[in-house]
This record gives structure tokens, sequence and C-alpha cells, in this order.
DNA sequence: GTGATTGCAAATCTTTTGCACTAAA
DNA sequence: TTTAGTGCAAAAGATTTGCAATCAC
């Protein structure tokens, strides 16, 4: 990590042009200071109040949302019950463990796909998402 | 398709043991007579008022669920919106628009998937799922 | 008959929204 | 000051649940 993590958080969100708020400093800090992550609203509602952060959900959901238009955040769909955000926004993809809800990254380059079917003309690939959906739970 | 949907779904369910009642023949019938498709909840119970079949929305969600434990449907993770369900559950994969938000099937062997990370010890995989996410809407 | 299935309405859960209040620039 | 951001509480949308009525066997 770093030695200036609200200096970190700043510039982070600075450089997308957010404004750095009370909320989404402390946020940004949650989610970015601890390596890799993946998390829902309500996950990091929680972490929030543990750290006694004084943030509303509503806010919490703003945040996570401007975050993933910013690039700061991905958003990765499992299922219909939640929306996962991995703060990971590099090129990657996950393995899913079907029985505890958990995701653990796959390095990108440890995955290769390959397609022979063509995306319709009019139209472009945005993003290529691998989920290998596991069952059982991982040790860790 | 076949000459004889009644029976052919009668079978269907008799097949997997779900008691074929008039409303689970009458969705099994609208679901699988009409080749590949890829439907939600409220998509289904549209066409079922469509079609004059009197069932309820409640129904339609137990029946889509008991099918896909089945064996009949497969589940396919889009997004946290809504769960679409895929009445071709052969191995294969998906284009999704998003923009109008439709699923297109990717025949199985159109898609390579190659990982080079093991899933952890205790667990196995269940599924590979693949979407790959398209900006703007097909032709079609 | 008897247990499985259905329909309805209410409940639940996640996420979004409207709007008055607060804070950043 | 001026505009963006926040919190609250209500609303919305998808799905589930409890339970009495109904159906398949």
């Amino acid at each position: 990590m770093t030695k200036r993590p609200f200096a970190d958080a700043l510039e982070k969100l600075r450089a997308v042009g957010l404004r750095p708020t009370r909320q989404r400093l402390a946020l940004a800090r949650l989610l970015f200071e601890n390596g890799d992550r993946h998390l829902t609203a309500e996950t990091l509602y929680e972490e929030a109040q543990a750290a006694e952060i004084r943030v509303s959900l509503a806010t919490i959901y703003n945040s996570l949302h401007q975050f993933t238009e910013a690039g700061l955040l991905r958003e990765v769909a499992v299922g219909a019950s939640r929306t996962y955000f991995d703060t990971n926004v590099s090129d990657h993809h996950h393995f899913y463990y079907e029985d505890c809800g958990r995701l653990v990254d796959i390095a990108g380059g440890d995955v290769t796909v390959d397609c022979l079917t063509q995306a319709p003309d009019g139209t472009e690939i945005a993003r290529v998402e691998v989920i290998i959906r596991v069952a059982g739970t991982p040790a860790a």
C-alpha cells in the first residue's frame, strides 16, 4: 500500500473529477486501502458503520455508482440477488463460490477466451466476462 | 418441432418427476415449443396472459425454479435487475446487448475458455459462464 | 381422501427517488 | 454565495412467503 492514505484517496477522487466530500473520501479509503476487494452496498455500509463513518445507505449507493462510472470500480454480475463491486478494475475474471457467495479474482492472463462468432454489425464488444461457478467453499 | 406438443410437455414433466398440472403443462408448452428462448418471469407471465392461460405470477416463479432445478431450464446471470431463464440447457454462452437487454446464444463450440488457475481443494467447477457484453443493438 | 399445487395478498429485500438540509468551492 | 452532495423516508421493482382453496392421483 501507501503511506499517505488520505492524500491518495483525495488524489483519486480529484483525478476523476469527483468532489472530495467527507463521505466519498472515507468510502474511498475503505475501498482502496485494503487491496483487491469484492463488496456489495450492504457490506460497505456495515464496514462504514464499524469504522464509525457517518454515511447513509443512499450515499453508499450513489458513491458506488459514481465510482463505477468514473472507472474506479467495476460491477460484477453474478446473480440477481445483489450487485457486487470489484475494486480491481484491471482485465480479469472470477471464481464464484456458490455456497458462500464469495468472489475470487483470476488474473487476466490466466484465462483465455476465444470466440469464433462475431458481434453483429453496428455493435461492438464492451467487455468479456467469465465467471467460473464453483460448488463448495474455499479453505481460506 | 414436434407434432405432439401436449404429449411432449407431459412427457417432459413426467421425466423429471414434476406433477403435470394444468399450469405446468401450459407453461412448458409456451417455453419449449418455440425453440431456444431467453425470458424473465414477467415476460412469461405476459405471454401466458396473451395466450389466455390462467396462471398467477407466483406460480410462474415457482415453475421457473422447479424447471430449473429439474434441468429443463438454465438461469443466466446478466445483472442484478432481473433473472433470465434460458430454454437451451446445452453447453453454450451468450452475447448480452446492453442497450436493449437482449440475450443471444453463442454455440458451445464457438467459445473456448482456457483457465490456468485451478479451483481450490475441496471444491469443483459447477459451470463456466461467458457473457460477451455488447454495446449497441443487433439489427435483427 | 390426501398430499401436492395454486392463487392471492402481504411481506421482504435491494435499490432508487424526491426533497429539504448541509457542505465544498 | 452558489451548486453539488447528503440523509431521510417513502417509493419502486423483483421475488418470496403464508395460508386457505383446489387439483392430481
